[in-house]
DNA sequence: TGATTGCCCATTGTATACAATATTGCGATG
DNA sequence: CATCGCAATATTGTATACAATGGGCAATCA
């Protein structure tokens, strides 16, 4: 490192706000690299298909390329990057077949996650599931949008979290960042504040009812895959 | 670089290969080194639990670090190397409740995809499976060992690839390489021929019975994991 | 004009050097 | 005898240097 000032470990650049907790901490440089590039991918600021120079990123994270090229190799992985050897990576493109598959998968894994989650939550999560319900229902009354932003993206990970298989937690962690990504890249589809039917799954699951929650959890998705297709053909048609 | 010769470069230098790669790219070392890396660990090569130190394995597969810390990335992310900051890499460990996750998953995952396979099938991939289902019959016939073990591995990967999603085609990859490396790390787990059940499935899928072929599917890989179950416990206990 | 060749520059691939951190071994100390 | 420091060593983290490749552009020739 030299004695310039990096974005990354000081927080001092323009945009710090989003790196400033992942610099100095415990996790190395490499590991910043990739939350602050995945971070910038997922919200939109890069646009699939943009080309990703290594030099470029390093400069403007204020790094070598290596924790770059390790980050670029990581998020290869996880789907949002695309490396052709020798030519260099962009950022990966979705197309709308793409998109309908991940809706279809996502709506699968989140009714399997309900029905587990139906079938093992011990007393204490079914506890915190009712707390997040009944905090969503007042936030939902209220009106309070920010609120329930927060909530909806709680239901899910509270929902998963419950089922007890981790890997099917890596996996829908997988699938609602490329949901995140595709609603951050089309502003036309819009994300509607759907808590009535969060609030009918949560029930189900609390009650262990796991048939309804699996049938609800997974049409809820479906809903969403509908209106997104919904919106993508009056945008192109 | 020492004078040594190279395990892995040795087919880039050679001119004999050049043909090979005439059209498509020559792959980096890196990623040579991450196939290499994988290959080793899910065929039981580099034990579970075992120190994978950067220089290690750079000296074995006469490369620097780069490459080496970009492999280790990557298998990272996919899920079958642990790497501590600062304090090094190791090969992933399997408890035997993430062993029972991953095979409850890939149950649930498989009758997914044989649904899926069942409903989406073209009549050309119709009549490769049916190719498939006659020439699995002639080898379990035969009792041609080596054979089955082929075809069985296709069997899985056709059905994932006929149920046209491609995340879950990845996913299934995913798991079904877990599995592999299971029974690599426990030779008393022993998969048996299990073509007749196999082939049950492939009827149902032809026969466009996706209710049949998706049951058949997940029960199938539950009896293995039932299987495994046993022979832990036998083990163990 | 239009295709082609050869060169230059941008970029990636790989190795090495150095810095920072963790681990280990051992002797001093209670 | 256990344990605490502490230095020596091993290992990871990061930067830089150099080589190799690919794309673009101008000169060249049909």
């Amino acid at each position: 490192m030299t004695d310039r000032h990096s974005d990354i470990q000081d927080g001092n650049h323009a945009q710090s706000d989003s790196w400033a907790s992942i610099g100095n901490a415990h996790k190395s440089i490499n590991i910043a690299v990739t939350d602050a590039l995945r971070q910038a991918i997922l919200s939109g600021r890069f646009k699939p298909g943009e080309r990703l120079t290594e030099v470029g990123l390093a400069k403007s994270f204020d790094v070598s390329r290596n924790p770059v090229r390790e980050a670029l190799r990581v998020l290869e992985v996880e789907g949002i990057v695309e490396i052709s050897p020798r030519k260099g990576a962009r950022v990966a493109l979705l197309s709308s077949d793409e998109i309908q598959e991940i809706i279809e998968l996502r709506a699968e894994l989140e009714g399997m996650s309900a029905k587990y989650a139906a079938l093992r939550c011990s007393d204490n999560v079914r506890e915190n599931l009712r707390e997040l319900l009944e905090e969503g229902n007042r936030a939902d009354a209220a009106d309070d949008h920010a609120v329930l932003q927060d909530l909806n993206q709680m239901f899910h990970t509270k929902i998963a979290l419950a089922g007890k298989n981790r890997f099917l937690v890596g996996f829908m962690k997988a699938l609602n960042e490329k949901t995140q990504w595709i609603f951050a890249n089309r502003p036309e589809h819009n994300i509607g504040d759907n808590w009535k039917e969060h609030a009918a799954i949560l029930r189900a699951i609390i009650s262990a009812d796991a048939e309804l929650a699996s049938v609800l959890a997974k049409r809820h998705v479906e809903d969403i895959g509908k209106e997104i297709a919904r919106a993508t053909e009056e945008n192109e048609g």
